[in-house]
DNA sequence: GCCGTTTTCGGCCCGACTGTTTTCAGTCG
């Protein structure tokens, strides 16, 4: 059975929360949290390198300790030390850390000075008022324990980016306007474009910060104020997204954008790389004993540590300082280079909008091509066409592009692999299109092994041009199929398919991981916005951002190519 | 538990805010 890195990394994260618990060496906690972090942003499986006979203990934060428990775990699907501290631990002090404001050391002290057995029983403990009886503890904490387990928040879901866009920008706008704001900008994951957020972190410029701090509080969809001090605040927006604030005087602008942009491991790694030429590195500035060296611009912070400026999407710690280091950045794509979308639908199956509205759309973004991707006979909930509806909207198309000046249909479908990887339409037919998008709309279940020949089998048609949302997941809705990432992108170098970067935001479908390690093998990938009307083909730029994450340049996508181009990578018959 | 131009020990990122107590630990980011 596979093993896949998520789970191991799972697994350490689960010992880290358990050992902190039980107030271990907190060193040796950070030490279970980091391996994991590095597992989780692998780009090749620890099983496989396992079965190469690679040294695991070469990774970053990985020793031999470590490496032999993965081992461990890859062999057998379970770790001992995590079943023995199970044991040791109640689930429901685990289940307590989720509360916002508790931690392990006061989880801990709660259920052993109450003897309680489940958070129903904190639950009933804080109604009958004997938490804020235990030293320590008080009323104020009390009722916030009473009210998040009433609420069920324990936890707390991360947002779509696009979902939190619609809260965030006009908050950002209304407070521009805020008395005394000089400038404010999102930080956090949002700024880093991660396919989902969990909270905003907004920083504004400006000196009295209590003011501008209280006015903040007062914005119409503040529901609660959770804290509220003269630099920073933490709100919750009636939406339920948690809003932080921070009042940064100017000469520090810099240090905290770059802070509280994140992420926490890549600013660990930065605060290191000042360690080592003997300065500090905190939100305030860079410092050379209590001089401050640089502050004003994220520029400047990194110039201080003697590296070039490091765009926010690559700031994950999974290689970019290193790189930046050696000068190997890569050069990301950006909106511009994009010259054509590849997969858009239309009336004739579950679109909105028509073959003449979808073309004018795109030639309005600058495109030079788009290509015409209506679903196959088998999608019937989404009116998939039948073969003789193929072939006269290829008709019509090339009719169509007659008349069309300076955009240029491209004729194509998205055609349904079935479960057993052929196609839903004879070779026949799509002998006829341009290029053909394959995609799996179906059986998403199968295990991995059939699932991953399923879609290798697709490939082996060579009329097959591009994979279409290669995972099938829906964030926030639907898990990814069970694949074998490696072997099918391996299988797409060998055959010359292209997969798709499926723009969507509720798709984004590759991960960022996938997009690198696609680049690494050297596996083309079409960013396209699978546009069901003529507003979808504004996804586009969700799907630069992912592309930008996973380390993608122009060379990487092939709709950044112009059609006589792009026309030799995706006819690979 | 990891790591090393300070290499087998002794370090390990850093500061704000809250709630509690009255000088600070815990939590969070």
């Amino acid at each position: 059975m596979p093993v896949h890195n998520s789970e191991i990394a799972t697994i350490f994260d689960n010992v880290a929360d358990l050992l902190e618990i039980e107030e271990a060496n907190r060193f040796r906690v950070r030490a279970y949290r980091n391996a994991a972090n590095t597992i989780r942003d692998l780009s090749r499986s620890l099983q496989n390198m396992l079965e190469e006979g690679e040294d695991l203990s070469e990774l970053p934060d990985i020793g031999e300790d470590l490496a032999g428990k993965i081992e461990e775990i890859v062999r057998t699907g379970r770790l001992p030390l995590l079943d023995e501290i199970s044991d040791e631990v109640p689930e429901a002090i685990v289940e307590a850390t989720r509360i916002p404001g508790i931690g392990p050391k006061r989880a801990r002290a709660l259920f052993e000075a109450l003897d309680l057995s489940s958070v129903d029983d904190l639950k009933e403990a804080a109604e009958e008022g004997r938490i804020a009886a235990i030293e320590g503890f008080g009323e104020k904490t009390q009722a916030r324990i009473r009210k998040e387990i009433n609420q069920g928040v324990i936890g707390g879901e991360r947002i779509r980016l696009d979902v939190a866009e619609d809260f965030a920008e006009p908050l950002l706008e209304w407070i521009c306007k805020i008395e005394g704001v000089a400038k404010a900008e999102i930080a956090g994951s949002y700024r880093r474009r991660k396919e989902t957020v969990g909270d905003l972190d907004i920083l504004v410029q400006g000196e009295d910060g209590g003011a501008i701090i209280d006015r903040f509080t007062k914005y119409d969809e503040v529901e609660e104020v959770a804290s509220q001090g003269k630099t920073r605040s933490t709100v919750t927006l009636r939406s339920g997204l948690q809003v932080d604030l921070r009042v940064i005087p100017e000469p520090s602008w810099g240090a905290a954008l770059h802070y509280f942009t994140g992420s926490k491991s890549h600013n660990i790694a930065g605060r290191r790389c000042a360690q080592d030429r003997g300065l500090k590195l905190n939100e305030y500035g860079l410092f050379d004993g209590k001089k401050r060296i640089a502050g004003t611009t994220e520029e400047e912070i990194y110039d201080g540590i003697n590296l070039p400026w490091i765009d926010p999407v690559l700031r994950e710690n999974r290689g970019e300082i290193e790189a930046a280091d050696k000068g190997e950045l890569p050069v990301l794509i950006k909106p511009a280079d994009i010259k054509g979308d590849l997969h858009a639908h239309t009336t004739a199956s579950d679109g909105k909008n028509s073959l003449e509205e979808m073309a004018q759309a795109a030639k309005e973004k600058g495109y030079e091509y788009l290509a015409i991707t209506d679903h196959s006979k088998s999608q019937t909930q989404a009116r998939g066409l039948s073969e003789d509806a193929l072939h006269r909207q290829i008709d019509e198309i090339g009719a169509l592009n007659d008349k069309l000046d300076g955009i240029r249909l491209l004729a194509s479908c998205e055609v349904d692999i079935l479960e057993d990887g052929s196609l839903d339409f004879p070779d026949k037919l799509l002998e006829r299109l341009d290029l053909v998008v394959a995609s799996v709309h179906s059986k998403l279940e199968l295990a991995e092994d059939r699932q991953t020949e399923r879609m290798i089998r697709a490939m082996d048609n060579p009329l097959v041009s591009i994979i279409g949302h290669p995972t099938g997941r829906r964030i926030g809705e639907r898990k990814s199929c069970a694949l074998d990432m490696e072997r099918l992108l391996q299988a797409a170098k060998d055959r010359g398919c292209v997969l798709e970067l499926n723009a969507n935001p509720v798709r984004l479908d590759l991960k960022d991981v996938h997009c690198r390690m696609a680049a690494e093998k050297g596996v083309d990938i079409a960013i396209s916005t699978d546009a069901h009307s003529t507003g979808g083909l504004g996804n586009m730029r969700f799907g630069i951002d992912q592309a930008r994450r996973g380390w993608l340049a122009t060379e990487n996508i092939v709709n950044t190519r112009s059609w006589n181009n792009l026309s030799k990578i995706v006819r690979r018959n």
